[in-house]
DNA sequence: GCTGGACCTTCCACTAGTGACATGTCATAG
DNA sequence: CTATGACATGTCACTAGTGGAAGGTCCAGC
């Protein structure tokens, strides 16, 4: 249920549209909590009954401004301090690990190798990302630079990790 | 859809009834990928009726056990060396971390303590876990060891980013 | 003037996943 | 003999998430 939090999120910062929205989650967010079109504007309405949000002006094209009521912003603030975030399930590429035994030790290799090559990519990508952007000065800007370390710190973890583990499934073969 | 693949890479070991199936995702897969009993049940019928798995026996109390058939042999070789896996998303807790800006830097700071905390918790779990087994020198636990690998360097990571980023808040604060 | 692209919303059919309930069988300890 | 707990399956109502179709408005440039 954290999309409504993170749209409430998004919306504390200042109002917006649910086109507005969907920009923003398919840039900053795409990565962390993906929506699609029909979810948002789902929620928006759901959001707006439960009165954690209203219309706050109505523009050109039917565009609807959303904006956080107080009960949003208490909502908001509950979810960051009072509840524990669940711990992160459902991860397709170590599933796989659990059944390398099916491959051949060459098979596994390989596929525990190319998980370090995308671990790489992906760092890469970062690295880029960094560098392109200026952060300036802007103080709210903090919370980026937090997810984008840990997403550095992530994917070089995970490339070390493969590489670990595809010598140790060598290691094993060569008994 | 990865569900198919795990009640498939679970069947290729050996052969069992949904009731077996649930107590390896209870226990072994829990942490990667979980599934309820009317999924498992499901999932089941359609991968028999689609000829990835067969009714290999029936036992008492109308126990059905399902064993894998070549064709689903196929398809799991196929999972595991020609597609990647998707990139993992959605976390809750970084998604938390994208609106720190709305708490107070004591709040945030307690956040993010609070998960470096969490994070040695499991740890220390993984580490008890490590501990207790008895590997032998099955070489089917291979696997096992990996994934469990995964876990301690994951939980390090997320502690040491989480000790990181309170004291980059703090920081900040003091600019 | 008209066309293409950005803006903007709504709706629908679908799959995946959750949680609970209902139902029944078999083995064994007391 | 009976109660309990492990074994075993099936079904239903629900929420979350995916993907795409459809329809309409405003603006800028040719």
């Amino acid at each position: 249920m954290s999309l409504r939090h993170a749209m409430l999120g998004l919306l504390a910062n200042r109002p917006a549209s649910g086109y507005d929205l969907m920009k923003r989650f398919e840039t900053s967010l795409s990565s962390v909590w993906p929506a699609t079109q029909s979810q948002v504007y789902g929620e928006l309405g759901k959001l707006t009954k439960s009165g954690l949000l209203e219309v706050a002006a109505e523009g050109p094209r039917g565009r609807k401004e959303y904006a956080i009521t107080e009960a949003g912003r208490a909502e908001l603030h509950h979810w960051l301090t009072e509840s524990d975030p669940p711990p992160a399930r459902r991860s397709d590429a170590l599933l796989r690990v659990f059944f390398l035994n099916h491959l051949t030790p060459l098979e596994a290799t390989a596929y525990l190798l190319g998980e370090a090559d995308r671990a790489a990519g992906q760092r890469g990508a970062l690295e880029e990302l960094e560098k392109k952007i200026d952060w300036g000065d802007d103080p709210l800007s903090v919370n980026g630079r937090l997810t984008l370390e840990y997403g550095l710190r992530f994917t070089a973890m995970r490339e070390e990790w493969a590489r670990w583990a595809a010598g140790e499934i060598g290691a094993t073969d060569g008994k």
